[in-house]
This record gives C-alpha cells, structure tokens and sequence, in this order.
DNA sequence: AAGATTCCGTTAGAGGGTATCACGAACCGT
DNA sequence: ACGGTTCGTGATACCCTCTAACGGAATCTT
C-alpha cells in the first residue's frame, strides 16, 4: 500500500472512504453475491444516502471492475509469495484451493460466468498474465521429457500469450492444464455440484492434482 | 412431448404462452445473460404489460428454474440420444462441448456462478443424475485395470450418488475426472477467459480430453 | 341460450435499484 | 477571513419485481 497516505487530507479522506466502500462491497459480495452487488445498500450501512457514493465511483460497474482487479492482484500476490518461498506445483495447487475457498465468491468473481457485455481493461489483462507466469515458471522447474503432442505443435506457434516466457511448448501445455483442470474441479465445488454428493471435494481435488503431477512427470 | 396439447383451448392458450415466454427468455439470456434476464422487457415484447406475465409464471425465480430444468432436460437427452448411438467416451465429451457452444449461456445457466441463497427443487437434482448416470455407463465401458488410488477408496464408502449404479469405486472416479476436467476447459472457454491467448480452444479440449482417454485406458 | 364462474390483461402503486442534477454546507489553502 | 473545491443531500427520471383491484372475455353449467 505505497500510495494510500496522500499528501493532502482530502485525498486521505477520499482513498479511506473508497476503502470503506470496497471493504463493505467484499462483505456484501461474499453473502450475496456479485450479482445482487447494491451501491445502495452500501451508502446505506455506511450512513449516506445513495447519491453519495457516486462522488467515490463512477458507477456500480466501476466498483465491480475495481474489486476484480483487487481479486487478481490478491491471488498474483497469493501466488508469488507461496513460489517465492519455494513451492512447487502441488503447494501451489492447494495454495489456489484455500485462496479461493477463503472467500469463493471473489474467486467466482474472477473465474466465474461472465456478464456478456462486459470488457475488463487491459491493466486486469497485465495482472492476471503475472499469475500465469508465476504457473509457467513453476511449470518449467519439472523435467520435459514427454511426446510432443500435437496440441504442442501448435502451441509452438500460438504463444503470445506466454508474453515472453522462455518455456518450450511442452510447458505452456502443462501451465494450462494445470489451470483448467484445477479450475474444473474448484468451481464445481465452489458452485455447490458436490454437494450432496457424499464424498470430500478435497479428496477429489488431491487425487486429479496427484494425477496432473505423475502425468507431467513422465 | 406428451402432455403438450391438452384438452381444454384455455389449458392450450396456457401452455403457448408459456412457451413463448420462455423461448423469448431464452433468447434474452442468450444476449444479455441469465442474471439480466426481465420479466418486464419479455412482456414488452409480447405486446403486453408487465404484471401479465405473472398469470403464468409466479415470479422470475420460478421462470429461471424452468429454464435450469430444460437445461438440465436438454443435456440429459443429448448425451443419451448421442450414448443410445452409440457413442463412446470421446463422442460423448465432444458432444457435450458441441451443446454447450450452441447457447454458451444455456450451460452457464447450469454450471455457472450460482446466487447464493438459492436451491434447486429435488426433480432437478434428479435429472442431473440422468446425465451422470449416462456417463457412468460409458466409464464402465472400459477396462479397469488401473492401480486403486486413495480417492477410489474414498469413494467405495462414498457412492450415495451413483445411485445403485454398479460400477466400481474407479469407475465413478472416471466420471468424476470426465466431467470435472472437461468442464474445466469448457467453463473458461465459454467465459472467454482464453480470447487473446492466440490459441485454438478447440485443440486443447482434445488435447485434454486425448489425455483424460490415455489415462483411463492404463 | 342465459347465467355464473373462471381466467386474462390492464392500470395503479409499493418498494428497491442505478444514475444525474442542482443546491447548501463543510472544508482547505491562501 | 475569504473563495474555490469538494461533499452529502433531496428531487427526479427511469429501470426492475411483484401485489392488488378492476373490467372484459372466454368457458362452464344449468
């Protein structure tokens, strides 16, 4: 938090404010929802009336857009301090699992379903490739010695995504897969599609994570 | 459908209208998503106002849970239509991936973000276990010679929702891996979290699902 | 065929949401 | 102390869901 204490007291009290509203924005969101995301009922617990905030945020989609980016930056910085201090894929695997059952409504948030109009800017775009090199990074620490597929071969040639990263294709197919299958398994527990069920999400999870991590190291 | 055409002309009204109701939701929340979807915008469009739509539907809740219930219903006799066919595994998965990119919004509406407070009827419940009972069947199809993980244990004392399928223990773990690790391909496809990354959606479902093949059949 | 009943669609209205605007008041730097 | 900036307010327009009361049409009953 570099720029938070501004020079003048003005500043101060628009940047604590904002906070505020942010913070009362995560509460609302975890109980109810992205969806029913109300700046009204936020000026309200705040003790304003409605107009108020929008001296604070251009909009309710500009409050929505700000908190995806705080989600973004919060799993990047999740991740990179966990890979910082050593992990390798599994513990990253099962930092991403509590990450996002810690609040799953800011996960959903991010990899949730879309609102079909709705474009993030491109600074969210930046961050979210920051969590992907963190993977790629990860990815390239395990020995690749396995068949080029031909999902590699055409990795070979669609990878700007990778912005950069030295990786050979074998390690882009693997940050990828270690991103969808995760995803998969997550957001269904998330979405509550095991409930119900009778087993524990957190066997599955460790068992498709375990076979991810013998398929990569073959 | 049996119980379409019924006796009485006011019974016959009924059932139009409400069709008409939900072909048009459909195509609302086919643009603009479920979570915009207008009871009022849909009135308006059929030439009535407003509160008109309640003589056939008590409230936008009970309008989306039909839609989740022919969705549920639709994909349910895709796969089987498709498994009576004959289709195996690889079939069945691409076939899956051909009806969510019909209406990516039909399958969102299913396994997408669900709002918080709410839960679906028992007969919903029901027909998704149609859809796991179909995959059961095809993940039964092949030879299981595999090594028991610790998962596959968890799940002999686990299989409430198999639903007196005989399959064993690693059988449902297949089923689960399916659905989990398509989905999670699917999922971020269709939320257009793969847009910009330059490579083809397409080829890394197969990829996955050449992978998740490969596995089940060691 | 005529009356009774049920059902349909309308308007009116409560309550909540987003968002804009103009106005008074508080604040801050000068 | 003064003047410009900023803040919070109420009023307003326009969405939405949903309930209630009313007139009219279609259906059922006799």
């Amino acid at each position: 938090m570099a720029g938070t204490d501004a020079k003048t007291p003005r500043e101060r009290y628009r940047t604590q404010v904002r906070a505020e509203i942010k913070e009362l924005a995560w509460e609302q969101i975890a109980t109810t929802g992205a969806s029913a995301l109300s700046l009204n009922a936020i000026a309200k617990r705040m003790g304003m009336s409605g107009p108020a905030l929008y001296r604070y945020y251009a909009g309710r989609d500009e409050l929505i857009t700000e908190l995806v980016r705080d989600a973004y930056r919060s799993l990047a910085d999740t991740l990179r301090s966990a890979s910082a201090a050593g992990a390798d894929l599994a513990v990253l695997a099962h930092t991403l699992r509590a990450w996002a059952l810690e609040d799953p409504q800011r996960y959903l948030l991010i990899y949730g379903t879309p609102v079909p109009g709705y474009h993030a800017p491109d600074d969210i775009t930046l961050i979210s490739s920051e969590t992907m090199a963190i993977l790629l990074d990860a990815c390239a620490a395990l020995p690749s010695d396995g068949p080029a597929t031909p999902f590699d071969a055409h990795l070979a040639d669609h990878r700007d995504w990778a912005d950069g990263h030295p990786a050979p294709p074998a390690v882009l197919h693997r940050a990828l897969s270690f991103w969808t299958r995760l995803h998969g398994v997550l957001s269904l527990e998330l979405a509550g599609h095991f409930t119900g069920m009778g087993f524990d999400p957190a066997l599955l999870f460790a068992a498709e994570l375990d076979d991810l991590l013998t398929v990569m190291d073959r």
